[in-house]
DNA sequence: GCGTGTTAAGATACAACATATCATTTTCCA
DNA sequence: TGGAAAATGATATGTTGTATCTTAACACGC
């Protein structure tokens, strides 16, 4: 008990599941959207949404502005599709985007790499210390800065 | 045992503290930093570089620049004089600059107060599963976004 | 006290990240 | 098919963070 399996998807899978969550929520999955999900699904590390606009605007010869990407970004974090890295000001493209976990970081500052690590009983504390000391709309940022062992 | 006084200073003794702090590692307690230091103990929430800028300009009658404040603000963070809260762009003086400890800070989505925690069984934990992956050199980023108790 | 090397701070410019506002296009359904 | 609503675009600007070079303050040996 306590474990149980997350379906990771890759390339297209990834983003047909990523649809299917999108669209169970009563939202569109726009060319734009697929653009900006598939750029974002693209990068091995946490992508910017400047990086991203301007690998869209490449890809589609057709600029793509950040604002537009922010607002996506924005959706996709709302609905589970990718998660934000705060201590990066970067996105990362959640890899099972049908369950929801507190997400734990772990970023290499040499090589930019971000590995993403759940651990439910952490973060649940995390969660009932802030409640303890009154807090409610609870959202955990859980992150650590280090050197990853390649890097090292 | 796992309990141990916290020094916390406020005022002029807090900046007496920080003062002893930062002489003991060699460094210097500049009028500089000493006005960075108070404008910063000051603010009762997070506040930015610019922010401290703005207000070490107007009291000293003295434009500060941004990068003097972004330089000594790392002085203090690498001192453990002040904190970085990673989600909110922004700094904190410590209360108690001579114990070391990683911090948990909740931060209130809707006033912008931040209330620090420290939880050392916690953090340890998150320091254990980082070092799990391979990882060294951690720093651990764990902070609470969400509503605090007067705001909701 | 006087040069000289070192550290601190200032000036300036720019890069990177994020949002506000309004206009245009697309969708979709009555 | 026409009109409301949603999505995207264009543009501007606000905010956060760094890079580079210059100037000022300080400290120490002479």
């Amino acid at each position: 008990m306590g474990k149980h399996n997350h379906h990771e998807h890759q390339g297209e899978s990834l983003a047909d599941a990523a649809r299917a969550n999108l669209e169970k929520s009563g939202e569109k999955w726009t060319d734009t959207r697929a653009a900006i999900f598939d750029a974002l699904a693209g990068f091995s590390r946490p992508a910017s949404a400047y990086d991203i606009a301007e690998l869209v605007s490449a890809a589609r010869g057709k600029r793509v502005a950040p604002n537009s990407v922010y607002r996506i970004l924005d959706l996709f974090v709302a609905n589970n599709l990718a998660m934000r890295v705060e201590s990066a000001n970067a996105y990362l493209a959640n890899s099972h985007p049908g369950c929801a976990h507190d997400c734990i970081f772990l970023v290499c500052d040499t090589c930019g790499e971000a590995t993403h690590i759940d651990d439910d009983p952490l973060s649940q504390q995390v969660r009932t210390v802030a409640k303890s000391q009154g807090f409610s709309s609870i959202r955990p940022v859980i992150e650590v800065r280090g050197i990853c062992q390649k890097c090292s």
